[in-house]
DNA sequence: ATTGGAGAGGTAATCGGTTACTTGTATTAT
DNA sequence: ATAATACAAGTAACCGATTACCTCTCCAAT
């Protein structure tokens, strides 16, 4: 392949000028040795090698999303976003899916740093409580070896992060299942059982601020796919006095729930209410229409990137945007009788 | 950051004999001098530069994915095993979406060939029958350029290739509903109007052979995504004697025609079969669950990375794989009395 | 006539690694 | 005792760009 030295003969110049024109720096330069730069390069079919161009810049232009999933529309749609605002700055995404195992997630952290991207928008993978210690451990990584860092879905501190105030959200859903009538609500938790979990404590709450106790047995956990909410529903379903609603706690598990119910004959919304969380295109299309706590997708993803911006061009200040969720009432949830 | 000579310093040895023991490169080293660089490396916290490395070797260990959509399933869980695969190899995956706009595939095209990647699982994006050219166009540029290609879910000339053979599952289809009993099957194609397209032509195919004549209304086209399909059963719906089974080419349309169904109060299987293309997870969760032409995913990034690795590490003589698709009966069709 | 500065372009160090080739020493074979 | 060989390590060119600094002309100003 052609390079900037080869031009630089064929045009009878050095490489500085032909650097210079090619890259359009400010530097005087003869129109018509111009032309001969450009014409040798269009000959020679030169490509320009961004390899080497990030080795003497020190910059890559290159921005990774890491994320635990790439087969959930809630992770894939705000990954559109992000890349497309990203691209529009003159930045490259790397697209990183853990697949919700955490070693790939520091194996690409580590790949990241050897790569010298330029930023990575962050979304922890996290099964079990202690991967808290990972991903925490992993974000000081980028940081300390000079990467901006940008987290969502989580929280950390001294990080600038897209923080979605799903406390809220979940104290919502509750409430709105109480006003329904609703006295025995069922909670279809993810596997990553924590102390603070926010979706967790918004439900709790708003039991307890309605006066109403908490059964244990009404709280069930599974992984964060469909087959996770399918096998929740069954255990929730078989206790003693089953609730008459459920709130799952992401987009998948609430499909895999409203599966699992009508696979056991029972009617939704007739007998079992469902609320799910993380909207996306799939709840509209499923029978009934998924009633859920949406959160911002687009928003995400632009503030994400904003945040990015500001650490890798900017004031390096750590900064924690706010963003709220919204209940879209659908046809999964009917008043109890 | 730390270099290898900065390593070099403080271990009081040379860059050479570092960069050997930092790659386990096959030359004696003493292990006294050994451990020495290894502690140098670790206080240093060093952290190699792949950049560099890719420079001096001429080989980044990066293969890109190319695809038209990042948030239909069908691609996505391609990508997955192909991410996979591929980083059990020692590459990493650039995901790639080009959201179906074609100057957006020309783009990355010519980033990856900046970006000098070692090789690139192309599938191509095609919206009208002109992106065709654009298509053939880019792939070649790619090959001009040195750099290993693979594509799926479309013809190329010359290239390697993991053709999928859709007309056989198209005709698979359409005989399926035949033998239902079905007489006027409608067909939801993409826009990507050409002249061998092979679904439509499998559709067609079987119909001759059955003595039956095409209805050029029965053949609707829209975008790709569910509101493609969701206006096309509408149209579909409404012409003189509307069809009582369709066949879509893939997965978002086959769930919009069935959601578009419903919204016109028709029933499922009941007043109308359904079929679509490309399994998904999705497929089993809507109601009811849709009869589907299987793509092999799993075996389509199998084989498409095998044949990559064949071009980029062995001998680069192209060769296309043809897979099978697969008739998956669940309950979206029913027998016309 | 001399000086200063703008215009046009070149030289070579640098980014962080890899590696062909060379060197010096210790061991073994003759 | 000496040559041959293995071992252990170093030197410096190279990968393909960028860019600080330098040089040479030419022309206007003094």
């Amino acid at each position: 392949m052609a390079t900037i030295y080869d031009i630089a003969k064929k045009a009878g110049v050095s490489v500085a000028t032909v650097s210079r024109v090619l890259n359009g720096v400010d530097h005087p330069v003869r129109e018509e040795t111009r032309k001969k730069i450009i014409d040798a390069a269009k000959e020679l079919g030169y490509r320009p090698n961004k390899i080497a161009k990030s080795l003497a810049h020190r910059r890559t232009f290159t921005v990774a999303l890491l994320i635990p999933s790439i087969t959930n529309n809630f992770y894939t749609e705000i990954a559109e976003v992000i890349e497309q605002k990203l691209g529009e700055k003159g930045y490259s995404t790397y697209l990183c899916n853990t697949q919700r195992m955490i070693e790939k997630e520091t194996q690409y952290v580590d790949d990241l740093i050897a790569r010298r991207v330029d930023g990575v928008i962050f979304s922890p993978t996290r099964v079990k409580p202690e991967d808290n210690l990972v991903n925490a451990r992993n974000l000081e990584e980028l940081r300390k070896n000079g990467i901006a860092v940008v987290a969502f879905g989580s929280h950390f501190s001294n990080v600038s992060q897209v923080y979605i105030n799903t406390y809220e959200g979940a104290l919502e859903a509750t409430r709105y299942l109480l006003e329904l009538g609703h006295r025995r609500i069922g909670f279809i938790d993810g596997l990553e059982a924590g102390t603070r979990k926010s979706r967790r404590r918004g439900y709790m709450d708003a039991l307890k601020m309605a006066g109403i106790e908490i059964d244990a047995n009404l709280i069930v956990s599974g992984n964060l796919e469909m087959d996770g909410g399918y096998e929740c529903v069954r255990k929730l379903m078989q206790i003693e006095k089953p609730p008459t609603a459920i709130i799952a706690v992401n987009n998948l598990m609430a499909i895999g729930a409203l599966k699992g119910a009508k696979d056991m004959g029972i009617d939704v919304p007739g007998e079992l209410s469902i609320i799910g969380f993380d909207d996306s295109k799939l709840s509209e299309v499923v029978e009934p229409p998924l009633t859920v706590v949406k959160q911002p997708l687009k928003e995400i993803g632009d503030v994400a990137v904003e945040l990015l911006m500001e650490q890798i061009e900017g004031e390096n200040a750590s900064r924690m945007v706010e963003l709220k969720t919204q209940l879209i009432i659908r046809a999964s949830c009917s008043g109890k009788k």
